[in-house]
DNA sequence: CGTAATCCCATGATATTCCATAGATATCCA
DNA sequence: TGGATATCTATGGAATATCATGGGATTACG
């Protein structure tokens, strides 16, 4: 499975095509569907990205709930009609569109930031801000990885 | 199996027509029939589409309810009752009756929202309202995918 | 014969592909 | 060790293909 780490910006250009980092594409080279899958988050001011793979497992995941329920509409909605398949052309780049660009306010640069099998794009500013905070938060908090999956946290319809 | 995501919004001129968005037809291209089975949300004004090969799944689900029940009975009326198939034109544009434009109140233009094994068709306006509250229940709900089940889940490496 | 549904093509806009350049990094050989 | 060369990556621009959409022609049907 892709493993995204490490944080990279890029240029984004007036077409609104930006590269993919090449360490990113290769955490990727064994996907059927080579592209990405973005959409925006729904904590911060940014872009959340996966390979496709990870796509259809979500899909396996809500085809749990039944599928013309309220919480399956609900989840379908937001994460799936809000999402965008974008392709990289024969140079690895991506294109994103006007309202991406907006809702991430990113301008002539962006960060692409590795988080495991996810990865973020930001604005440069926003993201020292972002990192900021996030240590702090953990440093407080005295925040640890859990343990490897104990609790199996099953919420069901 | 087809996948569908993002939303796209397109024209629907007076003669009724409108095209599927390429993507969604690409995701269809395997399909034995040609085209889409569309039919009125029971949760939303909005119409609810999928693949052929798509009904055939949602009747396994419905036989899952005793055959003669109230249940299954209301459910295979509500689906089935009022679907339509309708086949794609030589340029990938379905066209809409009278009756499911009204039912879903569009007018010039309508939305193509992609929410993994089914789509929906809603008036734009409408959608931007319905994405708000999808977005809004989830954080205040607290609502999650479950964790994937690795009986079903293919491995991959 | 008239109305409606289907098919077919033209067009503009948009997206995708292709190529060229430049910078950086890695490789190789003296 | 140092310098030259090759390779890979990012980026910009231009050529090309695809898609959405409108109008018109053709067919089916009452």
């Amino acid at each position: 499975m892709a493993l995204f780490l490490s944080n990279v910006t890029n240029k984004l250009d007036k077409k609104g095509r930006i590269s993919v980092p090449s360490a990113f594409r290769v955490a990727m080279k064994e996907e059927d569907f080579q592209g990405v899958v973005l959409f925006q988050s729904n904590n911060h001011q940014c872009l959340e990205g996966f390979a496709w793979s990870t796509m259809s497992d979500i899909n396996n995941r809500l085809d749990h709930f039944d599928m013309f329920s309220d919480a399956q509409d609900d989840l379908a909605t937001a994460i799936f009609g809000s999402a965008v398949q974008l392709p990289f052309d024969g140079d690895g780049r991506i294109i994103l569109s006007k309202n991406l660009i907006d809702f991430a306010g990113l301008s002539d640069q962006a960060v692409f930031v590795g988080l495991g099998s996810k990865f973020q794009i930001w604005n440069p500013h926003d993201f020292e801000k972002r990192q900021d905070v996030a240590r702090k938060k953990i440093q407080s908090k005295k925040l640890t990885l859990p343990k490897s999956d104990d609790q199996k946290g099953e919420g069901r319809s």
